[in-house]
DNA sequence: TATGAATGAGCATTCATTCAT
DNA sequence: CATGAATGAATGCTCATTCAT
């Protein structure tokens, strides 16, 4: 009684995840160079030789990898550049789902970084799509913190400039959380962070 | 005629010198494992069997060029953990130091993003160091801000976590500066920062 | 259908064997530091790189061969060391074992040779074995000859010197055989090497 | 006030001399391929630029060592060779020479032993050396047992296989000197030797 | 002469990738 | 599909040898 054409392709989505997310703990530990095929398929639980059936080279694993990441968080960015509440309600959502995302994927962010620092060696379209989110989180930031300055939300200065420092302050707090995997402590709440921009606090 | 052993001196103190720098160079932008030794004997303008003489291997290399890099910042930390000024202007100087590092030696922070990143990979001197100087910083700013506590300089909170946004804050700074090389965008300035503690700004 | 894990296994072994072979081969020619794992491979007709799944190192590869003749030397000694015969008889066995041995397998005792020669380069579960075989080798045809004096079959003198004696010159006579390999002289018969310790030979 | 030709050439010999004993001592511990030049340097007390000015290359040097032992051994053939004395007071002298040979200078047979063990690595003229000793040493050897034959003092049989045997002896005595460079056991005495060969012992 | 910095050929070893089974 | 044996390009590292000083 042979696998159904449906089971097949449950068993490869399946395969393919597990092979994803293993890649993803070994990739973030050790860093593409250093990651072995060989370990991604053992903490898979399978051949190496069979990674090669889902994946045509390691490269082309950890961009699958990055790609998703920054497809994902691109979606993500809509809660900040929609119009859905006031600027400073956007800006709170957005912190708010950032640093509960860097609380439940801690190792996401360790990639992203690795990514933005050896990127000499990324293949050109992850580059491409690792810029795309890059330039998306900034325009989206900056106008929305602009907006917010024009109804007197926020502190004056440059709205790129301020929107530069919020996300190199979520990026801080990411890098913390994701370099201290095994103790974690508790991320900054939204308000502490949310006095960087927001005026007349006290 | 031979070289005096103060030339050779010499000779050895410039080619060592030239050696990390290439090296820091070479594994800020491809990673410890990426780099290749012939890579960074080419950027010092020498043989690679020649960098042998000055380093025993590729990881001693690293963790020269790491362990260097915490001491230095560990000798920095005086200006936060002395007592010279309020705590607010300790904290402020500190800052303002840390800022202007990152600006000078942008590549600086990558090669620590690096070492926190793939600490699995670290010779276990090299990690002490990481782990001492982090922890240093740590109780450095944590006392600091208690004391400003107490004088009503600084918002409510328990300080350790006050501490770690602060730190989280300027690495994400960092981070922002080293990844972004070629077109830097201008630091925040201190008062901007500063207002993630102070109390009482609007 | 793939390979069963029987098949795997005697692929493996019979890899092994036959790098063994090649290895015994090299390292007696060429001794272990200038012999080239290439060397080996070339020899075993396979590529260098499948050498590694066999063994880790080169010198595992070396610990490995001296580790097994050592193994069986210490077996075959139980001619020697048993209780079956006369003293002279079992010496006369053991002699003739060894001389078979000799003329069988000569590159057997280059490589034993080498082994003694170069003992500081050799890990230290070889060196234990080597010392092992040599003390055993040693105590046994001592007693072999202590129990032989008493019924008076053996010259007088003491049996550990005689016994030294005895080794040596089966050991000048394996040198002679192993270092002339193209042109082999017979080896001397069993009753010429016996007239040194059998008493009353004319 | 320089120094005279004179002074500068037996300063040479010294140091030419200082080489080989290191080199000596070094290769015999460690064989041709893994010793270093700067081994030798270092236990000569000189600087490994230095050992060039007296030998053009490491094989030259070994090549001296080794041609330089023939030398001598060819030499002391003499008195096996010679017309002194009867062919078994000839063969008696020269048994003697050769043990307290091997108990001055233990380590000089290990490396005759490398050579014939890794001859093929050996300069075509050190190996002609080799070669041409070892073919002297059995002619002289056959020669004068034929001739002690024909006296009756030595027993029947090939003579050749006499001498090959005998030689062979006494190469094993000395190969289990050269091993056991730390605790020495007693040669065995030259009477325990000719009864290999002496006709009518008991 | 004497030194040791410098070079580069050579070799051990690793690991991504292929492919027979 | 699955396995792991097999290959070979790539790279760390060593060390004989050269040569400027």
């Amino acid at each position: 009684m042979p696998r159904t054409p449906a089971d097949n392709q449950r068993i490869k989505d399946e395969r393919r995840a597990a092979i994803l997310a293993a890649a993803r703990s070994v990739f973030v530990r050790k860093g593409l160079a250093a990651a072995k095929i060989s370990d991604v398929a053992a903490a898979a639980g399978l051949s190496h030789g069979l990674v090669y059936h889902y994946f045509s080279s390691k490269e082309a694993m950890y961009a699958g990898l990055l790609e998703a990441l920054f497809a994902r968080a691109t979606v993500e960015l809509e809660v900040l550049a929609g119009d859905e509440g006031t600027p400073l309600e956007r800006v709170r959502a957005f912190v708010v789902q950032r640093l509960e995302r860097f609380s439940a994927e801690p190792e996401m962010f360790g990639l992203v970084m690795q990514a933005f620092l050896h990127r000499d060696a990324l293949p050109s379209s992850t580059l491409a799509a690792l810029q795309n989110f890059a330039a998306l989180s900034m325009s989206a930031m900056t106008k929305t913190l602009a907006d917010g300055q024009r109804r007197g939300d926020f502190v004056e200065g440059d709205p790129a400039e301020l929107a530069a420092a919020l996300l190199a302050v979520l990026h801080g707090l990411a890098m913390a959380r994701s370099v201290d995997l095994e103790l974690p402590r508790p991320l900054p709440n939204v308000a502490l962070i949310l006095r960087l921009i927001v005026s007349g606090v006290s």
